[in-house]
DNA sequence: TCACCGCTCTGAAAGGTTTCATGAGAGGTG
DNA sequence: CACCTCTCATGAAACCTTTCAGAGCGGTGA
């Protein structure tokens, strides 16, 4: 009736329990006839272990989790197969949960995850200075911040992606084409990697002397291919000699809709302007003008948080020692035709 | 040291154990004040359930698990947020598992659900024929095939979308708007989904009296961007007399690609040549011209997937009975621009 | 011959929770 | 006052596995 255990298992195979048992996880200690016959019989029986009974007898289970925030954007699932492939590697399953921007979700998910006694949980965060992750590590619940530099109160492993430099390596990309008037569209303010991105812009145009009013801050509402094309109006609008030759959006999203945009008013690109993207989604190097983009290693950061959380697991049972690491990963810009051509530009 | 446990609590409490697993599970068969008191130490102690003991004795999880194909493909987490939806509704936690189109993966994960004692499985198998899947319910563990229709040997529930309905949405679209010379661009025609799609669209022809060679067929060798190009090549290509006005594509993203290079080309969209999609998703309405396209209830699949889930669990257990079902909905078209332009043409 | 060793296998304990038969006490009834 | 009922609380059993101390046994070296 109910599914056979290693009880069964062992009564068919004349055997006891503890043999069995021994046959599963350490085969080497069983003689060789034993061992074909609870294989045999494991077979005939169908036998499947128990994890739930493995793990109580354990105290924890084989299994981390990781708590994205929307499981829908490409970043994030790329960013989950890296970490699902480091728990591969290791044994272990894992638990993907969908926190969709909303912190409740979020905090249930971290209980259900506590009860389930995970290993360790990767997470980026609704809030990353909430006080409920900072709670987890002194639970014994490894945490590891995915995509969100360590903040706060909150002690432990962080791995992200270097922002300030992705803006930088952008508009020093666009500098070296020899534009001279740049646009930045992203926004809105309130969201760090936006901030970080266009303090990197900054520092570019700092770094090679130029005055702060080189570039034109162009401030949207989000991040979506909408408002990309908003933002293509006002540049659209803007009398030729003021307008930028090259703008550099904070997202892909922004770039696809403002390349649509000035596409559309008759503004070439990228001979009249010139195009930057950032996260080189799928689409970028599809659009009608492949899209210049900073592209950023999503499936290493899953990998190394994993690694990350796995060694801290490690170290608190036993093995080498851990100590927390902030890795922040530098982004590549992989350039596309739409800042291909090379002029140099009147001031 | 280790975490606290019911025991622990009932220390503190000065309460048996059973009575701290009736304040958790049964509340109401417990006096105000011992209640008071349990909770209160649960509270101090910051006591946490340990699933797995619990499992142990239920025999059996608080888990369902939905295996897909592709965890970046938006369709997927559409649909998995459905399930998860549904899941949550039922205080049941998810396992999303990503097969990635590989049969190993996909039976290694099956392993590990079993071992975990899930509740049950939803799938959108690599192979539905393959007897692995047909394997479960004899095990006692219910399956739900997701976006494939129920097939060969395996007896059980599935929720699809009705493909050859879609693609004849697509082409009587077409059609009443005036065309008569219509191709289908999509492949490999391994793909039930294309075969199906090209099936509706000949079924919208047939129906409408018009002889079968009305339809260009033009077989990709994938359903991608960069083949839609190629097939908007082979299409401007024709002479202008025998070019198809419109064209069905089995996907958005071959009828993106097919835009881009019409476009490129001079060939005004919609004016010269309408295009149908297939799926609608995101950039669908964010192309340069927005396009039409058949659109999939992938959350509504989902949800009702993991319902009938529930309720063959509900039905194992003593519920109401429950009888297979294979449900099948009806894909939506949804209209936009890519196909705006009404004219009668010429035969 | 004895002590000891290594190799196999055994059997019982432990892990945290739920369930259930049982008991204790309070309150009501005749 | 005896009896009954009802409400609350108890404690042990059961769920399935892993682990560990130890037993049996044949072989080895002194």
């Amino acid at each position: 009736m109910s599914p056979p255990g290693i009880k069964d298992v062992a009564a068919r195979a004349g055997v006891s329990v503890g043999t069995v048992s021994n046959v599963l996880n350490r085969p080497d200690h069983v003689g060789a006839a034993t061992r074909a016959r609870v294989e045999q019989a494991i077979a005939e029986l169908g036998f499947i272990r128990n994890e739930s009974a493995r793990q109580l007898r354990a105290g924890r289970s084989r299994t981390i989790a990781y708590v994205l925030l929307d499981a829908g954007n490409p970043f994030f699932s790329d960013v989950a197969k890296g970490v699902e492939e480091a728990a591969r590697a290791a044994g272990l399953a894992l638990f993907l949960c969908n926190s969709d921007q909303d912190a409740r979700r979020e905090d249930d998910y971290l209980d259900l995850l506590l009860e389930q006694r995970v290993r360790g949980v990767l997470v980026t965060p609704v809030d990353p200075d909430g006080d409920r992750l900072a709670a987890l590590p002194g639970r014994g619940v490894p945490v590891v911040l995915l995509d969100r530099a360590q903040h706060g109160g909150f002690e432990g492993c962080s791995v992200s992606v270097d922002d300030v430099e992705g803006g930088e390596l952008a508009v020093a990309h666009l500098l070296e084409l020899g534009h001279r008037r740049i646009a930045f569209v992203g926004g809105p303010m309130g969201i760090v990697q936006v901030r970080e991105r266009l303090q990197g812009a900054r520092a570019a145009l700092a770094a090679a002397g130029l005055p702060a009013d080189a570039l034109t801050e162009i401030v949207t509402e989000g991040l979506t291919v909408g408002e990309g094309r908003s933002a293509g109006e006002r540049i659209t609008g803007m009398p030729a000699g003021r307008r930028p030759t090259a703008v550099f959006c904070a997202n892909d999203l922004l770039a696809l809709g403002l390349l649509q945009q000035l596409t559309q008013f008759g503004v070439a690109v990228p001979d009249d302007v010139a195009i930057v993207g950032y996260d080189d989604i799928e689409f970028a190097a599809a659009a009608a003008v492949p899209l210049t983009s900073v592209r950023q290693p999503r499936h290493q950061l899953g990998r190394t948080a994993a690694e990350l959380l796995l060694e801290e697991d490690a170290a608190a049972n036993g093995g080498p020692p851990h100590t927390h690491r902030q890795v922040q990963f530098s982004p590549d810009l992989v350039v596309r035709e739409s800042t291909r051509t090379r002029r140099t530009r009147p001031t």
